[in-house]
DNA sequence: GTGAAAGCGCTAACAG
DNA sequence: CTGTTAGCGCTTTCAC
């Protein structure tokens, strides 16, 4: 054995070992743990002395197998480890889930996998029976695999899955985008702007499209030209050449309502090298209210979205379902506006 | 039973019904597995055809609780998850983990737990017997708890403990910070610079003192003088912040080597701001070679460090330590220079 | 080479 | 209220 082995010296505790020195049966142990109402307040008082002075705790495996329950879910995620940690609003989502697990006896097991298909080893992981539910996190949506995921085993999204990938009997958690964005470009409105551009998301993500649809809204509804559309990819850099696009073919653009705040601190770069000032001659409102949205010199007014709260829900769904309740299939999340300089 | 549960019909195979369907005893069935060489090759071949045909997966809780190890380890982040998310280098780390992992039997546990300290929860999960070994990634260094984690289950940090809180038998994957800052500085000195200062980060974190080190070691040897320093926080703003009050106290300031790229993109900003050209006037090396290198309009030559392999090798060791195998106490990656066009 | 039997640590009827 | 009795699905001596 080398002497990088840290084995405990005498094992761990087991519930029989308490069951002896508390003087009970094991089925009595076995109830106090579980908060069973059928013990007499003394003999848990009894038990309660011996697992402290044990330290005993339960042994999840032994569990697991009478349970037939893992007590674990998984967190999918079918992103570049890059694209999806580079992204303070997937960290949120993330926090919340792990905050609201906290709460629960489920532990959170990692699979980061492959966007376009995740590898044998996680998929065999997922349908042999190693999670109780999976909580998938990613913009993308194209998977067939996860898609049908939802047909095998309790699954909770995060997003609302793209319209042809999407089950029936899917369970997801969303932002109202849409109202949002409106939301936004309304602002914007109310701010005497009348030539407002959007800057999109790519095209097969759900957020993007209904952010667009969102901003239509509103310049219809305000009687205005909704023809001004620059398609960006949710990057920086994108965001850039959305821009310089926009206003060059546009020159009489007053407000841009772009899809993200990385693509409108994007915006910001590419106005400021045309020369043109934040919010006076071009204002801006932004979406998720990211880190992002406070980096530059001009602070960007931007449309918040609960990033945190969509972990917590996303979480809280799954335990409901698997605790046999009937939680919503679909649940949407408000958005609200957050007002800085930009416009 | 409500209609989200979505319980397998005839419930999971087991290894018995495996040892049925292949006419044999459970205990070769066992055999088979775990790749036990003693089992003939026709049963072996019949037993395979019945795994594979019944499509059967080995109760992990099971196996598990007759093995005696649990076969998840623990990713503890004592980190704010903005923090750690955020930051490319920890992205690429979970990354390497993730990867190596793949290729073993072991799964990745998710604990996010508070900077200073652990919850109490975390600490019973991590001592109960519920993870065989666990990963420790951060940059802060100051939590007991953690530290002597070590003591009682195989643990491996990423990144070396500070001085007064490493445990002898500690082991850690480290990066030679102090021979990276050295080789940019070099590199600065090669260009002709010769006022040198440098921004640092925290004085807490030991890859902020190795850098320093390495900075004043290059300085030392080409005789230049090693006065020149603020500290930063490793954040964009810190970088802004050091900057201006370096150029400002040393005008005569021809390079900077700031402690990572975050902070060198914020000094980017700050020298734009006072009007000095990059590399003209003030010459920049970085350090982590993160997106942030490139992201601006002028590409930062950085250090970069192996942030990915530190976690296949954080990942590797800890599996070699729970193989009973005796793997280096610490490791250090190489790091190398990226040049672009900032030095 | 293969099977029979025992048991890992825990929970869940079933008695009492 | 509490103890007794069976296993959960798997690995592992120990015989044959």
């Amino acid at each position: 054995m080398s002497d990088g082995t840290l084995a405990h010296p005498m094992g761990r505790p087991t519930l029989e070992e308490v069951a002896r020195v508390a003087g009970v049966s094991r089925a009595t142990v076995s109830r106090v743990i579980n908060g069973s109402p059928r013990v007499s307040a003394d003999v848990l008082a009894v038990v309660e002395k011996a697992i402290a002075e044990l330290d005993y705790v339960p042994n999840r495996a032994a569990r697991s197998l009478v349970a037939r329950a893992t007590m674990s879910i998984a967190l999918v995620v079918p992103e570049d480890a890059h694209r999806f940690f580079g992204d303070p609003y997937f960290a949120d989502v993330v926090q919340g889930i792990s905050d609201r697990l906290d709460d629960s006896d489920y532990v959170l097991n990692l699979q980061l996998t492959h966007p376009s298909s995740p590898s044998e080893k996680t998929k065999r992981y997922l349908l042999g029976g190693n999670v109780d539910g999976a909580l998938v996190v990613s913009h993308h949506s194209g998977d067939h695999f996860l898609a049908s995921l939802g047909r095998s085993l309790p699954v909770v999204f995060g997003g609302r899955p793209l319209g042809d990938v999407a089950n029936p009997g899917d369970y997801y958690i969303d932002v109202d985008n849409r109202a949002g964005a409106r939301r936004g470009v309304e602002h914007l409105v109310a701010r005497g702007r009348r030539t407002i551009a959007t800057i999109t998301g790519p095209a097969d993500m759900p957020a993007s499209v209904d952010r667009e649809l969102g901003w239509r809204d509103a310049l219809t509804a305000a009687g205005l030209d909704a023809g001004r559309v620059a398609r960006g990819d949710f990057t920086e850099a994108g965001g850039i050449r959305a821009t310089l696009a926009l206003v060059d073919a546009h020159p009489d653009l007053d407000a841009l309502f772009v899809a993200s705040d990385l693509m409108a601190s994007g915006a910001l770069l590419a106005l400021e090298e045309r020369g043109l000032r934040v919010p006076d001659d071009v204002a801006i409102v932004g979406f998720d209210d990211s880190p992002y949205a406070t980096r530059g010199k001009v602070g960007l007014t931007t449309i918040a979205q609960p990033a945190q709260q969509m972990g917590v829900v996303m979480a809280d769904t799954l335990l409901r379902l698997l605790a046999g309740e009937n939680p919503p299939h679909v649940t949407t999340l408000d958005t609200h506006l957050v007002e800085r300089d930009s416009a």
